[in-house]
DNA sequence: CTGTTAGCGCGTTCAA
DNA sequence: TTGAACGCGCTAACAG
């Protein structure tokens, strides 16, 4: 009991396989009647079109790679799903390919996707232009997310070090003077960058820097949080590489009978949901991230939709983090028995997410 | 400039197609001689095997679709990450496709896969047995997941009743009497088999029931919890379907200025990562959620290879939630000015997850 | 308007 | 051991 081709379909409407994929595709002039007789078998044969093998013929897959570092946390889930939405409402499937722990793995990774996508969108922090041009042959329009302000290639990078002096600059304004940092992992751009703004806006406010190590993960922000809580003098206040360091570290400083943001201000990078669902809020650069997925699938689309043509778009898209202020980084209050706990602020915040890729979960 | 195809590499080696083929899959006899021109000539060319076209004629995608209503909170991405994992072990891609809004929508997306997958892992509840059999021709393997337990075809589907039931005999053992619950989404098969599980439970313990609706969301459970904060008698403790809504209502409950435990017990379910995060630590029924995909993902690859032959797994795999006992639903304590924040049982649920799974996030 | 045919790129018989 | 030829399922020219 196999599958029905087009074949099979061409011979029961008895007619050409070609009438039969012009019915089915809406192309070319076809008589009512054929038509009729086509409808008619492929339903009873329940002909369901080889995607396949039309990929083949037509050089177009309708499908499009995303080579990432790993599948953790929210930023990935986040940034797939905008990416996601773009892709069905333009007709795409999505093949995600993750967790590539080397440089050689990630190019295989990338190769294995030829003829299996029209495009692919990178974030793979192992894979520079040198290992990338290697990896594929044959143009296969590419959109860069890597961190690495990748001149000549299309590519999206986030103002790491922007943001990072915002942190910054908005903790000193609220009277913070020993602003700790938990950076991210060495090696990786986007961690780098950060620290590098961070140590940067300290020294340009005059002001002595922290840094403590961490991973980019929750237990690596705890123990970076439970170190510093018992650093003499203690911060006053810890801007943490990204979000989910940062609940980390303001769980450890809790622990340890500390106050947020009365004993210490704390302040993340991403805004991930559980920024907002934490207490305190906590206060953070938001990359729309769902958002920004969106606009780099489109993006690439239209990059495929191109190619041949003037490679105009070489361009680097820059996306720039917003402070988003939450009860985590308040100036301490006159009143310390007061709880923070939510403020309409923070309310606010957490209602009134992305309208525009809104939906439902489980 | 186009990609370099195994013609090329042929005809530069002096050689046939044939022979090219032979020596990149390793397989035939092959003399060394020729071997090295092969291998030469496909370096010189950069060649890359067209996986598409390897597809169409061996009829096999090394690629696994997961059909899932939306991409949307924890659940969804622990479950892909998951299967990504095991999907890399054994040789395979994953294609994702999300948020059908009706039947019809998911049916047509579960035929568009006809031709660029080996198999389906379908979580979409839309899809019920009938439009499944609508939608593909042939015999495609398929998991099923989407919380019916449908004889006849490979499922796991996970004891909902039964971890209801759990739920509300762990309140009620420790005292609690008004015991409400915030439903999921009408028409949702999860949150409705929860429900009964708690109405069951209920009656059985001769318990007056209260039952909030809300939509699976963080939003709706808050909602929801702020309107039970207002009910007289107020609920004692309270059971949300899921975890995101029980932090929800956590956030609700204690903006309303009631405490958790003390006034209010709170128990969840899924176990996501963010259970962990809130305080209090919320108590929760674990579903091993990426653990749970690996396994489904394996048994699919395992559906696959076996086709053809017994269709001997047609069974319905039950996944069993496990209560993890966190703060949020501790007993009062008799000082009741001691914070629950963190106990080391809590801080051990919040380090030690599933181990075989871990990785890095950004 | 319709049918025939040639590829798309690769794996795989079957002879040689 | 190698190579020529066919087929996977479909689209797109080109005839008719």
């Amino acid at each position: 009991m196999k599958a029905a081709t087009i074949r099979d379909v061409a011979e029961r409407a008895e007619v050409s396989v070609a009438s039969v994929s012009r019915v089915l595709n809406g192309a070319g002039p076809v008589t009512e009647a054929t038509r009729n007789r086509v409808l008619e078998a492929a339903k009873a044969l329940q002909y369901v079109p080889h995607s396949g093998a039309r990929s083949l013929s037509t050089s177009k897959t309708q499908t499009i790679g995303v080579i990432l570092p790993d599948l953790y946390g929210e930023f990935f889930s986040e940034l797939i799903r905008g990416m996601d939405v773009a892709a069905r409402a333009l007709g795409y499937h999505l093949i995600v390919s993750s967790s590539h722990d080397d440089a050689e793995e990630a190019s295989a990774a990338i190769r294995s996707m030829r003829g299996r996508v029209d495009g692919l969108i990178v974030l793979s922090p192992h894979l520079d232009a040198a290992n990338l041009a290697a990896g594929l042959a044959g143009r296969l329009p590419i959109l860069l997310m890597n961190g690495g302000a990748d001149a000549g290639r299309p590519s999206i990078v986030v103002d790491n070090h922007g943001g990072a002096v915002q942190a910054v600059e908005h903790l000193a304004a609220t009277g913070r003077r020993r602003i700790a940092h938990i950076a991210g992992p060495a090696g990786n751009l986007e961690a780098e960058t950060r620290l590098a703004g961070y140590l940067e806006a300290m020294a340009r406010a005059g002001l002595p820097t922290t840094v403590v190590d961490g991973e980019f993960t929750q237990s690596s922000g705890y123990a970076a949080g439970a170190e510093l809580a018992r650093r003499e003098p203690r911060p006053d206040a810890v801007f943490a590489a990204n979000d989910i360091m940062a609940v980390g570290a303001m769980l450890a400083l809790q622990d340890a009978g500390l106050r947020v943001p009365e004993d210490v201000a704390l302040i993340g990078f991403d805004d991930v949901p559980i920024a907002a669902l934490v207490r305190p809020g906590l206060t953070t650069l938001r990359i729309k991230i769902a958002e920004t997925g969106r606009g780099a699938l489109e993006r690439l689309v239209r990059l495929i939709n191109a190619a041949g043509e003037a490679v105009a778009d070489t361009a680097c898209e820059v996306v720039r983090p917003e402070l988003v202020v939450r009860p985590s980084s308040q100036a301490a209050t006159s009143d310390p028995s007061v709880s923070s706990q939510s403020t309409s602020g923070d309310r606010q915040s957490v209602t009134a997410e992305t309208p525009s890729l809104k939906g439902e979960n489980s």
